[in-house]
RNA sequence: GCCCAUGUAGUCCAACGGUAGAGACAGAGGACUUAAAAUCCUUCCAGUACCAGUUCGAAUCUGGUCAUGGGCACCA
């Protein structure tokens, strides 16, 4: 009897689920007090116009939390935006002559159609777009806050320019030297920068880590040392230069003052005062003042080896002996750390033993070892009449009292994080809401007038900032005054737009920048986001960022939260091999196959060149793109194969077989529950055991998915599924008709999260009309799950000999007793006497002999 | 150089300190088919990178080594 039965076809089904879900807006989260609340989020996407494979397993992993929370019966918010300013808008006006918005809005509505197809459950009614005036007016209001709280202030300060995109980086932007988007070497210049003071909260930052036991380890230490806290000595030099003494001291920071006996000289950064002093009259110190700061640290790390120094004619009186110490500009010293100038010991310090190797300055050990200097390790202390045979920590008790007692010096901590520098000389960003008035200064826009809008007739050539070139816009009128004024004409660091956007998405048409209501039932004082999900790229700077907007904000009283995200998991990326022509053009995996041992082109038979596993990338074809894949396997394959590959945080290796693996699978419990959709019940005689046995399983998968869910072991949660998919094939005529249905049914609600689309299919199919995604998550029964009978595992001296089958609720005497009958462990106990028996219940029973 | 993670069948991955194999990919054989694809059935394959230790018992814990990946790297 064929019954021309309907086949899975996934360009059919998704559509049509798609459809019916964001037409209705079953995804609509809104404040419910009688309900727990759950906040799911992903890292919002730069909108490029092209997601990635890295895209798609993000918002996949969220998508099964959200989605079995909702069935949980949590109040799930679940929203999606667009980080939507920044450079390559900006370029790609450059390049291509569009405009920034256009260009942007455009590849928003391209990403949308693009991730619409997969069936994630959004609340698309949540939406921000950062370059929509709608969100970048109240992060001005919010920006008017912070001022007001005083955490805003403007410096006259160095900063990281970057030649190529003609703008300026925070120190966190700069990797190895290079500007983290255009990848040129950076150069420093001094202007006026908007700054927030992100150093106010730099104890809390670091001790509310502590709060954090659901981050990453990683996370939190990457957090910790970008912050950088130590603790040491502040103290003062008298300077000389021959026999006058000058009258400012020369500061030095160190976290080593037992070193102090040791120091033979000290050096400053380049900036210091004291190099500009040495300068003044001096054009060698002034050529080598230059080559350092052109150099620019890019140099430096190359060429690290290349520690170098121009001695100045002061000199430091040394607080304890009162000797003079030479001082020394030396391009390895930080203008940004510290005081800019540090005592040095190179005795005990590998930089200044290098230093004063290849100056040939004096090294005196003030620590006793046995090890070839520079030892840096503790000891008792030498040569340093003070405190002879303290160790260090003792030693640098000793000499902090000291200091403080005699006031030239104090105990202190520094840090390494510094005040957060915001301006960007570009267009494309939210515009600073302040102006400038030769009168009254810098003064505020007023909130009335917010938004502050772009404009957006702007002629966009790459150089300079099309805010101040533009022939009207900058002009205006003091708000105190009333006299011709200028605006500022910085825009914002995007890392501005990011720190917030989780807040805005609960409030998205508030008024109020930020609508207090929604943000304390979603985001309650002790508990933010519940899981934040995203790429560990942004580990140290938008989590950070983030985290101290949020306490900012707190302390401003429009958030009550004091920490934004109480979970993170860092996904890993999704990794392919690339494969090369000799020509140097890149193939697709699916243009390639191995043959014999090497790999060849399958079109020509050409030999290629295999590159180990890498980012997935456009430029080198290693993967195939989210919606080609889509149409031809559908959302759902794709979904699962991104799930059960690989567990969450580890890398995905990119594997065309597999995704069929995953289609297949698919197939086989569409075919299944298509079957039992036809056929009524027309019965076998099921044995007892048999439907006991497939009970047992049904009810064993419950647990082990749920439990495998709450901890984002999501591969295994898919070979759970797989594996009672295989019991219920088996069962088939073997088990009630009933119960396999009851099967099949379970199988279908713990898959919905993950493929959402061919659940809520067949389950319409099995006749049921309350959809899947408004059912509730199926609860196992303990006594069904329980096995009937264990198979116990008898080891001698650690090493198995038997196993025998035992009824579960086996007593310990009886288990053993058994044990020591079984035929197979015989040999090894004869004539044995018995040291010690362990007994796991449930598990083993192992005898442990006396060894003769 | 420092810190962290990872290392299990040909491949991707499982395994509260307790039977190394749940699941999948690939391979082999078979069934169905005129044939192929698809589907279904059966099946081969490692002893957990290496060395030592703790333990009745180690893939799992500890120490060391190696490899891969990532982060930090003149922070005084």
């Amino acid at each position: 009897m064929n019954t021309a039965s309907p086949k899975y076809t996934p360009a059919q089904i998704e559509p049509k689920w798609q459809n019916s879900w964001f037409a209705t807006n079953v995804f609509r989260a809104e404040a419910d007090p009688s309900k727990p609340k759950y906040y799911v989020l992903e890292m919002l996407p730069y909108p490029s116009g092209q997601l990635h494979m890295g895209h798609v397993r993000n918002y996949t992993l969220g998508d099964v939390l959200a989605r079995y929370k909702r069935a949980q019966g949590f109040n799930v918010m679940h929203p999606m935006g667009w980080d939507a300013f920044g450079l390559p808008a900006e370029n790609a006006a450059i390049k291509r002559k569009v405009h920034p918005k256009e260009w942007t809005l455009n590849n928003i509505a391209e990403m949308k159609r693009t991730m619409q197809q997969f069936g994630w459950s959004y609340d698309w009614s949540k939406e921000v777009a950062s370059c929509l005036p709608e969100y970048y007016g109240p992060q001005q209001a919010l920006f008017l806050s912070l001022y007001e709280k005083g955490l805003v202030y403007r410096k006259e300060t160095f900063v990281n320019w970057d030649p190529i995109d003609q703008t300026v980086l925070a120190n966190e932007q700069v990797v190895d030297g290079k500007g983290w988007r255009s990848g040129a070497p950076v150069e420093r210049r001094s202007m006026p920068q908007w700054m927030l003071k992100i150093t106010q909260y730099t104890d809390e930052l670091l001790a509310d880590l502590d709060k954090l036991p659901n981050w990453p380890e990683r996370v939190r230490t990457m957090q910790a040392n970008w912050i950088g806290k130590s603790r040491g000595l502040q103290f003062s030099f008298t300077v000389q230069k021959g026999t006058a003494t000058l009258p400012d001291k020369l500061e030095v920071f160190t976290t080593r003052p037992d070193t102090l006996y040791g120091a033979t000289f000290c050096a400053v950064a380049p900036e210091h005062p004291l190099a500009t002093a040495a300068a003044s009259d001096d054009p060698q110190a002034r050529s080598f003042i230059a080559e350092a700061s052109t150099l620019g640290t890019a140099q430096e790390t190359i060429d690290k080896a290349e520690k170098k120094g121009y001695k100045t004619p002061f000199v430091a009186l040394h607080p304890l002996t009162g000797q003079p110490l030479p001082i020394y500009i030396a391009n390895f010293v930080l203008s940004t750390y510290g005081t800019g100038a540090l005592m040095a010991v190179p005795a005990h310090d590998e930089r200044d033993h290098e230093f004063a190797t290849k100056y040939t300055l004096p090294i005196v050990p003030v620590i006793q070892s046995e090890q070839p200097l520079p030892y840096t390790g503790d000891g008792a202390h030498i040569n340093s009449p003070l405190f002879n045979g303290q160790n260090i920590a003792e030693a640098s008790a000793t000499v902090i009292a000291k200091a403080e007692s005699e006031g030239w010096g104090k105990g202190v901590t520094q840090y390494r994080l510094r005040d957060w520098g915001i301006s960007r000389q570009r267009y494309w960003g939210c515009p600073i809401p302040f102006i400038h008035c030769e009168k009254c200064g810098v003064v505020p826009v007023p909130r009335e007038s917010l938004p502050l809008v772009l404009p957006d007739d702007v002629d966009i050539t790459g150089t300079g900032n099309p805010l101040d070139t533009h022939p009207t816009w900058k002009h205006t009128t003091c708000p105190t005054c009333n006299g011709a004024a200028v605006r500022e004409t910085d825009t914002m660091d995007t890392f501005m737009d990011s720190s917030w956007y989780y807040m805005r998405y609960l409030c998205p048409q508030s008024a109020q920048p930020l609508d207090k209501s929604a943000l304390d039932y979603w985001m309650p004082a002790g508990g933010g986001v519940d899981q934040y999900i995203g790429g560990i790229e942004h580990a140290v700077l938008h989590l950070l960022y983030s985290r101290f907007f949020t306490k900012a904000l707190r302390d401003s009283g429009i958030v009550s939260c004091t920490e934004p995200f109480s979970a993170l998991l860092c996904q890993g990326m999704v990794i392919g091999n690339s494969y090369q022509k000799a020509d140097g053009t890149y193939l697709y995996p699916s243009q390639v196959e191995q043959r014999d041992g090497t790999w060849i082109e399958k079109a020509t038979g050409e030999a290629i060149t295999v590159h180990p596993a890498e980012k997935i990338s456009k430029s080198k074809n290693n993967g195939d793109a989210p919606d080609a894949l889509v149409a031809k396997y559908g959302a759902d394959t794709l979904r699962l194969y991104m799930l059960f590959t690989a567990p969450p945080e580890r890398d995905l290796e990119w594997s065309e077989t597999a995704i069929e693996g995953a289609w297949r699978f698919l197939n086989r419990v569409w075919n299944l529950a298509e079957k039992a959709a036809t056929l009524h019940g027309e019965g076998t005689e099921a044995t007892e055991a048999t439907d006991r046995a497939l009970n047992r399983k049904i009810h064993q998968t419950i647990r082990k998915v749920t439990s495998d869910i709450e901890r984002f072991q999501y591969n295994t949660m898919v070979a759970a599924c797989m594996e009672l998919t295989n019991a219920l094939q088996a069962a088939e005529g073997q088990a009630s008709a009933r119960l396999v249905r009851e099967g099949i049914e379970t199988l279908l609600r713990l898959l919905n999260p993950a493929v959402p689309h061919i659940t809520e299919e067949l389950w319409h199919m099995l006749g049921h009309t309350t959809p899947l995604h408004a059912s509730s998550w199926p609860t196992y029964n303990p006594d069904a799950a329980r096995d009937d009978e264990i198979t116990l595992i008898v080891q001698v001296d650690g090493k198995l000999r038997a196993r025998v089958v035992l009824p579960a609720d086996v007593s310990e005497a009886d288990a053993l007793a058994a044990a020591h009958a079984a035929e197979d462990a015989q040999p090894w106990l004869q004539g044995k006497t018995i040291a010690k028996q362990v007994y796991v219940p449930g598990r083993l029973v192992n005898i442990a002999t006396v060894s003769v």
